[in-house]
Formats: C-alpha cells, structure tokens, sequence
DNA sequence: AGCATAACCGGACTTTACCCCGTTTATATT
DNA sequence: AATATAAACGGGGTAAAGTCCGGTTATGCT
C-alpha cells in the first residue's frame, strides 16, 4: 500500500493541470504582443489582462518580468536542442568533436542572434542569481565537447565556461543593438568566423 | 575677438561647477549607502534624499539607476587603469605582450571580484545599448596587446571581443552570486588559472 | 463519491523607476 | 556690475514591477 514513489525526491509534484494550461496561454499570449508590439510594450499587467487571468498568476508562473523572457527562450531552445542530440551531423551526434564544436557555436549564434530581443530582456541585472538556464545548455554540451577532445587543460569546466562566455556574451551584452539590428547577416558572419578561429586554436594538440 | 575655441567641437561645453559637485555628493552618498545597506535599498528616492537633493537632479546626472553604478564603476576603473597604463609591469608598460595579457587577466578578474556587486547592478537588460563604458577599457587593452602579438588571425577585433567577454562575462552573468560569494578567493585563482591557460594556448603562434 | 489539503487564482496594495516642466542659478558677455 | 541665456534644480505625477492574502479548485486518499 505504499503509493508509487514517483515523485522521486526532487520532482516536488506535478504541474496541476490548470497551471499547465495558465502557463501555455501565457506564453502564447506572450508572443503575441510581442510579434505586434514589440518588447517594452509587454508589460505584466498588459498580459495578464490580454490573458485574461489574474496579475498574481503572472508572478506565481514567472516570478520577474526577465522571467518571462527565461520561459520563452526556453521555450524556443527545446527545438534547437533537438538539433543537437539527434539532428544530422556536424551539429547533431556523428562528426568528430571539433567539428561539432565548431558547427555548434555557429548555430547557437546564429539562434542568439535570431532571438535578440528576447535574449536580451531575459537579462537581469537586479536579480542576484543571474539570468536563467539559457547558458547552461551551451556549457553542457561545450563542456561535453571538450571532454571528448581529451586536451590537455587542467581546468576543464573553467575553459567551458569562458568558451560560453565568448561564444554568447559578445550577443547578450557587447555588442550595441545597432550593430545587430543594422546588419545582423555581417555580424553574424564575422561571429561564426571568429567562433570557429578560436576553438582551432584553443584545441590545437 | 573671437573666443577661445577650447571646447573643441565634441566637448559641448564643460559641466557647470554646481553640477560636479552634486554629481560627487551623490556619488559618495551611493557609497555610503552601498556599505550601509547593500545594493538594493539603493533606492532612486532614497539617494536623493539623503544627499539632500531632487530626484530631478539625479536622473539628469546618471540617466538610470543602472547608470549610478556605471559611474561608480567609471570611478573605480580609474585607478585600476592608472596601473595599466604607467603602473610596474608586467600590468604595466615594459613586460612582453603576451606576460601583459596574462597580467591584465588577472587583475582585471580580481577587480571584477572585488566590485561584483555594483558591477552586476550595473547591468541592465532594458537599455537597448549595452551596459556602460566598462568593457570598452577592456576591449581596447586586448585589443592593443593582441596586436601586438601579431598573431595570424583573420578579425583581430572579433577575438577581442571574443577574450573580453570570456574574461567578463562569467563574473556578469554566468557565476551564480552564490560561487562568488562563498568563496570568491577560489573562484578567483581558478579564472585566474584558466585565463592564464586560455590565453597560452590562443596564442601560440 | 466524498473529503482533506495543498496548490492555485485574482486583484487590490505598495514600492520604485522614470518623466515633466515651472523655477532658480551659474557663467559668459558687455 | 548688470544682463542674457543655457543649464541645472526640485518635487509632484505616472506607470509599471512586485507583494499579499482571502477565496477557489484540482488532486489524492479513503
């Protein structure tokens, strides 16, 4: 008679389902205003009303405004994520590591810069633990890259995390937004190369 | 008879002597109040008030509340840039490039430790120009020291970006404040450590 | 099915960033 | 010294972020 232990230690419980339901209708909804109005017109009491739902339930789901922004990021990775666990190589499984590397930092670029609006309100200066899961994915699968190449570095989780700061950091806080606006396809492409010179050299034997 | 054209075109004129000095009365008030009570109760209201001035006035010298600690930030990385640019080497003049990029490194993380509490508030996701002037004293250093090396790459300023955000961005975004709070000292000698070795391998000739 | 409870909901309330514009003041010119 | 003017000042006003808590509802257990 002992119930199922599912919830295996960790996993709270789950989702109810009309908090499900609230979150999906959040973030469509989310998307919405911001394909008509653009970021800074989305505001939290905008969305609640034009989700017809309540302002707390807002919070309760995203917890900060930057949290949305997380949510929808997220969001988006899952099918980038996809991509790199079972797509076709070189940035899916079956190429050598270093061209996953190096095919890997051009996607992600190419996604950061695709999503730079969201990308960018997602960052929060005022939060004390700093933006969301959006770079864990690239330190993980960086990191797992790196392992794969068997370098000889002494810290390898530290080199994972600068290659993620210098593959996303130049897209989320050095580069003004006209550089990216006026002429995303140039900086895009300088960003790849200059991706793919710096892992040559940092992974040379 | 005409005037002395010192304002140079550019410098639209100098500031007004009661503007500097309630620009230092606010800044010393910010301090005292970051030391006192930490960085969010440094409220736009509450630093106005305690250093006996309007909000007006406030937001006209700093634009922001992230620009407030841009300026502390500023303020702090003149001293810091004093020992860049005429200090002992190898930070100073006078060591090869490649021991001054080390150097730099590590001081600059070091620094960026010390100040990581106003130098996140300084960051904001809602300016759509990027955080302040404090990377551009990075960059330009890189930049200046790579050329120098004269390496064989394609976009010398590409990598320094690139090294900028590798050297910045985990102490901005990617550190949670937990690691750098409970022990900034081994934090700081393992990105120490790693930039060091970033660097000998992007550099190799 | 009925019940206990934990999670969720809503929206009024508080706090804070940021704007605005009539008034005051420093500075350059005569 | 008097004056013109551009800049700086002040503080009340607006809108948006984030908090709270009494009422509601889904879910698991009996």
């Amino acid at each position: 008679m002992d119930r199922p232990v599912l919830p295996l230690l960790g996993a709270p419980r789950a989702e109810r389902a009309d908090a499900v339901r609230n979150r999906r209708q959040l973030l469509a909804t989310a998307r919405e205003m911001l394909a008509e109005q653009g970021v800074d017109k989305l505001t939290m009491d905008a969305l609640a009303e034009r989700a017809c739902l309540g302002k707390g339930t807002v919070y309760r789901r995203f917890g900060t405004r930057a949290g949305i922004f997380q949510a929808l990021i997220e969001d988006d990775e899952r099918v980038f994520q996809e991509r790199i666990l079972s797509g076709p190589p070189p940035l899916g499984p079956g190429a050598p590591p270093l061209d996953r590397l190096i095919a890997y930092g051009q996607a992600r670029s190419a996604f950061l810069i695709e999503h730079r609006e969201i990308v960018r309100a997602a960052v929060d200066g005022r939060q004390p633990v700093p933006a969301g899961t959006e770079m864990v994915l690239s330190r993980m699968h960086i990191g797992m890259l790196l392992r794969q190449l068997s370098l000889d570095v002494a810290d390898l989780d530290v080199l994972a995390i600068q290659l993620t700061a210098a593959l996303e950091a130049p897209l989320l806080l050095y580069l003004s937004a006209a550089e990216l606006i006026e002429d995303a396809v140039r900086t895009e492409e300088r960003t790849a190369r200059g991706w793919q010179e710096l892992i040559r050299r940092v992974c040379r034997p």
